[in-house]
DNA sequence: ACCTCCCGCCATGCT
DNA sequence: AGCATGGCGGGAGGT
């Protein structure tokens, strides 16, 4: 298999003709093998559609179908075998076929069900890519060649591609066409969905559904309240839709394809992800997910076809994850009984960070021409192309002018798809030493800065909402307590919380963020009802996270970390790049609520802001927008687009390299991301905690009881303990931190688990966790082999085997799984390559708020209710 | 009977 | 108009 992707490297899209025998291929993928520098017309060949069976003249297609019944290899094989023979090579072909089967069997021989399962689907389709791509090679995609090569409907390579997508996996080069990036920004790709989904506080809501169940099953109070608080939680407005995040690099070049408006199955794929990324357990079940996934767009309508339909959709999602070995599937033994359900098996990852880019940033500048700001926001904004221009920006006026040169390139820059080269950032990459040091030195940098972000919070009283960066910049006073605000807010008053603003400046909605994570600056719109929301008082909570702890500690050794260990100083110093994390952009307010939608492309972008604002009434854009604008202005010369409600805007931008840079701005900004996030979220009822508090340790804020949640006062008690934020990505060391500890606590009182006297701490500064938390673990094992089989192996097994956990069920907790693992040591590498590839690629939009997200994340990990699930895990598959 | 989820109709929207 | 995309849900295979 790898040495067919290898091979494939050169060849990504070959078609097999029926009609040309080619016995070339002897390679084992000889499918594979051709490389046809011409793709063929770009019509779409027919579809493949099955032949009908049995007809006399149809023997190949037959055969095709039975060989992509068969294993790769096999198939291989008997390709070679028949086609060699060549055309008349068809009788053969058939020969092959009867030899083993006459005809009942043959007809049997049909592909079953099982063999046309998307997932083996898409297992073959895998196959034939590299996993880490030659940025240099001609890494294109044909649909209709994969199409006839597999021999399956061109609907059944979208629904892979779409996944793929969703993950950055490829990009839309054209019609037809997509560009095969592998798995080289996937670990960049994760943290920054993770930092959405933190945003989004989908682990409130995950939380919400669960404690739901869970209160149902004992009868508490459970419609009323639950529902209630569920839709609450999904969002006051009825839901925040999320745009597609996209990453900087890594954009749908064409257009046409930006235009559609669904990409429902993309924004699924994102959001499902997003829930195994920011739940604790990082167990989602299809139900869950899939209450969640409709909330957002419809709490009320939970209609049992919608239900039904988002349920399917989530199947087949999964089944290409899985392929991925992204997720297994597992089954969540309730009291209710058992439930579908799939597990995170990917790496570990941080919010937005992920790794850093070596240290260099590149300037977008000069890249592109100027366009027009829409069509910046629009196109998006990073430019990839760049070149890799080591920017550092000391300070955040050199910050302004670079975005401001960004965005003129952006704007400039035709939409055209581009892709660069790459390659040369490849081998800068290579130079880093590990990744793994990076990212911990990343993690301690943002962890730095984040308390010292925090003190500075502190001071400060408010902050716009912003979600991240920029506010580091802006300063922003308050605490956040991501957490706190989420648990809370989710809980009672959901989401609509958002961010906010507290800060004299909130008044002032727009924002700009500087994006120092993503490398973009981001210019945000705020609803009126966001900063409308925004605005309670809150308090503070403290809890900040830390995101990527889990790094292992290990430090990196590069610049970056040195940059951002840099404590403090939000400012801009801090050069070195972070993560991911700006890639993603946030929604502003968002909340689960109101809008939402984080990234998206700027045609996204504005298609969403359409929505909102056709939802909600628009009233403030104008308002806002103006004075974002000011806001802007006053900050720098940077033009900001402007959108509608909620949605951060690429101000200008960093192409992939730029996303590097970019985060090195972010990380200027200061460390913001985990900054950010802690202001951005408004937190309602949370319990405040000095920023001292925070800065020393995470606090968790578990303000959450207000939840609904019945948290028994002991319970609460311990809560303060316990701090989410820090868990999730960190602690390796401890894994039991979670945030959710004063849940798990909480349930397992409940449960008679445990005595209420006892509690689990996690404290995030002990670290210790007591008894229970090694409960919540227990899954771990299983988990964490599978995450470093995703993490390491990645490469080639398509499907590690997962197998060994069938069967066995394990109770789980909460409890973030520690996994050591390093977050992706590709990154570095992959994402040099990624800037080749996607070179010109502009980003769309890039989320910042990784670090809130990790705090609510951390939350949202609290309130699992799960108390003991069970969860067995099997094949599938 | 339920879980999965394949299949392909047909709407949507770009060319 | 034609074609590329992909939403959607009927209904069948598997257990």
């Amino acid at each position: 298999m790898e040495n067919d992707k290898e091979n494939h490297f050169f060849e990504p899209h070959k078609r097999i003709l029926i009609k040309t025998p080619q016995k070339e291929s002897t390679t084992p993928n000889s499918v594979l093998a051709e490389i046809q520098s011409n793709l063929g017309p770009l019509t779409t060949p027919t579809k493949p559609k099955e032949i009908p069976p049995g007809e006399p003249w149809t023997p190949t297609a037959n055969l095709k179908m039975l060989i992509s019944a068969a294993s790769p290899e096999i198939r291989n094989r008997d390709q070679k075998r028949g086609l060699s023979d060549n055309r008349s090579g068809i009788l053969e072909a058939k020969d092959c076929l009867h030899e083993h089967l006459s005809g009942d069997e043959y007809e049997k021989s049909q592909p079953s069900r099982k063999e046309k399962s998307l997932g083996l689907l898409c297992h073959k389709f895998l196959a034939r890519y590299p996993n880490y791509p030659n940025p240099a090679v001609n890494n294109d995609i044909c649909l209709d060649e994969v199409a006839e090569e597999l021999n399956v409907e061109r609907r059944r390579i979208y629904d892979i591609v779409n996944v793929l997508e969703s993950l950055h996996m490829v990009s839309r080069l054209a019609k037809n066409r997509y560009t095969w990036h592998g798995r080289h920004n996937l670990n960049k790709t994760l943290g920054t969905l993770k930092s959405v989904g933190m945003e989004n506080k989908y682990a409130e809501q995950i939380m919400m559904i669960k404690k739901k169940e869970y209160e149902q099953e004992f009868d508490f109070n459970s419609d009323k309240n639950e529902e209630a608080a569920v839709k609450s939680s999904f969002g006051q407005n009825g839901h925040s839709d999320m745009c597609f995040v996209e990453l900087p690099g890594v954009e749908f070049r064409a257009a046409s394809v930006n235009s559609r408006k669904d990409k429902s199955l993309r924004v699924m794929s994102q959001k499902f992800v997003m829930l195994f990324l920011v739940s604790t357990p990082q167990i989602v079940s299809l139900e869950v997910a899939a209450k969640i996934l409709i909330g957002e767009d419809h709490v009320e309508d939970l209609d049992k076809s919608k239900f039904k339909t988002k349920i399917r959709r989530l199947y087949d999602i999964a089944n290409v994850l899985s392929s991925l070995e992204l997720i297994k599937k597992v089954h969540v033994t309730e009291e209710r009984g058992r439930k579908p359900a799939f597990k995170w098996t990917g790496p570990e990852i941080c919010p937005n960070s992920t790794v850093l880019s070596p240290i260099t940033s590149f300037d977008s500048s000069g890249l592109e021409p100027p366009q027009s700001s829409k069509e910046q926001c629009a196109k998006n904004l990073f430019s990839t192309t760049g070149k890799p221009s080591f920017t550092r920006h000391p300070s955040l006026i050199k910050l302004v002018k670079s975005i401001e040169n960004d965005r003129r390139k952006i704007s400039s820059a035709p939409s055209s798809p581009i892709k660069t080269n790459k390659a040369e950032s490849s081998l800068k990459s290579a130079p880093f030493p590990s990744k793994m040091a990076q990212l911990a030195a990343i993690c301690k940098m943002q962890l730095e800065e984040q308390s010292s972000e925090l003190k500075k919070v502190k001071m400060q009283l408010t902050r716009p909402t912003v979600h991240c960066q920029s506010l580091d910049f802006l300063a922003s006073p308050e605490p956040n307590r991501t957490m706190a605000s989420s648990q809370t807010p989710s809980l009672i008053q959901p989401l609509s919380v958002l961010p906010l603003i507290h800060s004299p400046l909130s008044s002032a909605v727009p924002v700009i963020v500087p994006h120092a994570h993503s490398g973009a600056s981001y210019a945000i719109y705020l609803h009126p009802s966001q900063a409308q929301t925004v605005t309670s008082p809150n308090l503070s909570s403290t809890v900040h996270t830390v995101p990527c702890t889990n790094v292992t500690g290990v430090q990196g050794s590069t610049e970056n970390t040195n940059t951002h260990l840099l404590p403090t100083k939000m400012t801009t110093e801090k050069v070195t790049s972070d993560v991911v994390k700006a890639d993603v952009t946030t929604k502003p307010g968002k909340a689960l609520p109101t809008s939402e939608g984080q990234t998206s492309r700027s045609d996204e972008r504005e298609a969403t802001a359409e929505r909102s604002l056709k939802r909600q009434n628009v009233q403030e854009d104008n308002n806002s927008k103006k004075k974002l604008k000011e806001d802007l202005k006053g900050l720098e010369n940077v033009p900001a687009t402007l959108f509608p409600s909620g949605y951060l805007i690429p101000l200008t931008q960093c192409s992939s390299l730029g996303t590097e840079s970019i985060l090195s701005h972010k990380e200027n900004t200061g460390a913001c991301s985990p900054t950010n996030r802690i202001y951005n979220s408004p937190i309602t009822g949370v319990i405040p905690v000095t920023t001292s508090d925070l800065t020393t340790v995470n606090f968790p804020t578990f303000h959450v009881t207000p939840l609904k949640l019945m948290v028994s006062p002991t319970s609460v008690g311990t809560v303060p303990v316990v701090n989410s934020p820090s868990l999730p990505s960190s602690n390796h060391s401890i894994p039991v931190q979670n945030p959710s500890s004063a849940i798990v606590n909480f349930t397992l009182q409940h449960l008679g688990l445990i005595s209420p006297g006892v509690q689990v701490s996690a404290n995030s500064g002990a670290g210790s966790i007591p008894v229970s938390p090694r409960i919540e673990l227990v899954s771990a094992p299983s988990e964490n082999t599978g995450l470093q089989q995703g993490k390491v192996t990645k490469h080639e097994s398509p499907v590690p085997g997962h197998s060994q956990l069938n069967g066995q069920s394990i109770t789980v907790a909460a409890g973030q799984q520690p996994v050591p693992v390093t977050p992706k040591g590709s990154q570095l590498v992959s994402e040099n390559f990624f800037r080749t590839p996607g070179g010109p690629t502009k980003l769309l939009a890039s989320t910042c708020d990784d670090l809130d997200g990790a705090h609510k994340t951390s939350l949202g990990s609290l309130f699992v209710p799960q108390r003991k699930l069970e969860v067995s895990t099997e094949d599938v598959h």
